[in-house]
DNA sequence: ATGTCACAGTCCCTGTGA
């Protein structure tokens, strides 16, 4: 199976791109975030149009959060479930798969209420991931927001005092970890960047100021059984891409 | 900090978020 996560920045903008992609890859299955479309104008026909199922959690404007499949998608599941109205988890099986697609919260600043949010969010991800006692192997990928060492950072020396770095929120990312899931494109590379994410402005994807901040979490069954995992940098580039690459695992269950 | 992008409303520019 081949799964993707990819940070869309606007599924309405960069539904070119996105389908362009599909095309050219063909994954498995597709864990999309920030789609920034209602459920109303999500592209479920362009999708079915492809050969692929999707469930998607939109709240308009900001976040949303989709799931694309061609090998099945049941048991489809919006939010954790406590009245958060920000669309930002999905989950649904997939052929031998649970599957998650998450967009954390950004947090914007240390000091500011939504790194409080960002912390209880990913607090609360975590007590989900956790109860995964089924028979079924999962995937919880998505956009993280925070870059879980300094070597997924081109200069942690900029970032001091900043999100995304600090140890609470890599200690939050630890949590997850703990309970059998593995950072896989890590485990697989462990001493290249991979990164993931660069800014649009200051020329940093030419530069290669960039963050890995796109994961994907595993537990052992699906890591002992992938085969290949890499960020397509080739999105980056090109017409109106995302500020985000694909990152892509392959694996054989 | 910011050489960008996308969204919605104030609607062809501006404020906000990333």
């Amino acid at each position: 199976m081949k799964v993707v996560t990819w940070n869309v920045n606007s599924l309405t903008a960069r539904w070119p791109r996105v389908s362009e992609w599909i095309e050219a890859n063909r994954p498995d299955v597709m864990l999309l975030q920030e789609t920034k479309q209602t459920d109303e104008k999500f592209p479920f026909a362009g999708f079915s149009e492809l050969g692929y199922e999707s469930a998607h959690y939109g709240q308009g404007q900001w976040n949303g959060v989709a799931i694309v499949s061609k090998v099945g998608l049941e048991s489809p599941t919006r939010g954790f479930g406590d009245g958060d109205p920000e669309a930002r988890i999905i989950g649904a099986t997939c052929g031998p798969v649970r599957v998650y697609s998450c967009y954390v919260p950004n947090g914007r600043a240390l000091d500011n209420p939504h790194y409080t949010y960002k912390l209880a969010w990913l607090s609360r991800l975590r007590d989900l991931v956790a109860q995964r006692a089924e028979a079924l192997p999962h995937v919880v990928g998505g956009d993280f927001n925070v870059a879980p060492t300094d070597l997924d950072c081109y200069d942690p020396s900029a970032f001091t005092g900043a999100t995304h770095v600090s140890e609470p929120e890599r200690a939050a990312l630890g949590a997850i970890a703990a309970t059998g899931l593995v950072d896989l494109t890590r485990r697989l590379h462990p001493d290249e960047p991979c990164f993931s994410w660069w800014d649009y402005r200051n020329g940093a994807f030419r530069r290669g100021w960039g963050l890995r901040i796109d994961l994907l979490y595993v537990d052992e069954v699906v890591a002992a059984a992938t085969t290949a995992s890499y960020v397509d940098r080739d999105a980056r580039k090109g017409e109106k891409p995302s500020d985000h690459a694909p990152v892509v695992a392959e694996f054989t269950l």
